[in-house]
DNA sequence: GGCCAGTTCAAACGATCGTTTGAGCATACG
DNA sequence: CGTATGCTCAAACGATCGTTTGAACTGGCC
């Protein structure tokens, strides 16, 4: 019934990413311990040993991944943002390379599954740890938007920003709609996922 | 720690009402016959009495609610496809507006958060479950997507299709971000809402 | 060896879950 | 009136949940 037992890696290396799979499938509540600690091979108690309550083990699953994540976006942003000649493709792609990067190695892809979620569940409690967290990044990338897109209005803005944001999410935890094909690498599948991407932000953010 | 009681309507109606209210804020598994049948002002029992058990309860919000929308969306698609004249701006509209409407009315802007969860879990009894009753209206859309986009090949058309769906749960579903102003009436606010989802829309879609 | 901090383990805790039960109540029909 | 039918009710069922406990095991250090 449950995934075979992980065998590599320490023990809380083993739950994180036992973790990310089954919250992925079945969802923050769905995934019980019991599962999980039998997926990795680990003792039930190794938990609340690690990570001291189910809730904290979630807020680790995305700190492992968002932390990467974040410093990635805010890197490639930081090259482009700011200059007179920066495109909306070099921001959309500083903003969007990252994430597919992340789906490329491991079980990431797996986590903009998790990410998904994170976005239908309105709970309050993972939607502040999120904002307190990470929320300057998103600013980061909304003023540089505004500056590139000077004759929007804020809301008009935020408005696009938001539908382009939900666009992504959508595509990038549905994944598998679209598949590769066999005669194409997988360098080149992701490249052109991100064109594909890129393209339709850049339709969306500037249409006039 | 509940909310108040229901007293409103049959016993039936009163457990869909608050079932889609609890569902929306706490998710499927997350919401308990408990919270729920204490909301609606029920006997716990009634649930299953009425409905059988928890999961078919699920349904029948769906159901409810989908089977008035899709009637809606087919009905406008039926005005305007096939025509000769038709525009890309027609066709994503008697997609659009009906979602609007619903959530003009009672508590149906929550259900499009209740149909956003059921986007994020990918559980599949519920995936067969929308796609075997509603997968018709989706192909009917995308047919006549397809005879207004004859430049874009299949895959690209999924892409975007893909992508606009993205975008519009996201935005409905996560509703309240873009707040009416006091000076605007509800009417014009929602028809402000439509203009937006649909250039944006178009502007996704038909992109060179 | 003896000790100790770090970790793992089986077992149990109380709480809560969806579901079932059987008695009790209401209304309608002969 | 008696009784059948549809519904509601409090109570309990077994299962599963997150968490805690205390003993057992591990390695390194004196």
């Amino acid at each position: 019934m449950v995934s075979p037992v992980n065998s590599s890696g320490s023990t809380k290396e083993r739950i994180l990413g036992a973790a990310e799979v089954l919250f992925a499938q079945r969802g923050f509540d769905g995934a019980s311990l019991r599962q999980l600690t039998a997926a990795a091979g680990v003792n039930l108690a190794a938990v609340n040993y690690h990570f001291g309550s189910k809730d904290k083990l979630v807020e680790e699953v995305f700190r492992r991944r968002l932390d990467a994540l974040n410093a990635s976006r805010l890197s490639a942003l930081a090259k482009v943002a700011g200059h007179p000649d920066t495109t909306l493709e070099a921001v959309l792609a500083a903003y969007i390379r990252p994430a597919l990067d992340l789906s490329h190695d491991g079980n990431g892809s797996l986590f903009m599954r998790v990410l998904a979620r994170a976005f239908a569940e309105h709970d309050d409690t993972l939607r502040q740890f999120l904002s307190a967290n990470y929320g300057h990044v998103m600013r980061q990338f909304t003023a540089e938007f505004a500056r590139l897109l000077p004759q929007l209005s804020k809301q008009e803005l935020y408005w696009r920003i938001d539908l382009v944001t939900g666009a992504l999410t959508h595509a990038m935890s549905g994944f598998g709609m679209i598949q590769r094909k066999s005669d194409v690498s997988e360098h080149a599948h992701r490249e052109q996922t991100a064109q594909h991407l890129i393209r339709f932000a850049v339709a969306g953010l500037s249409h006039p």
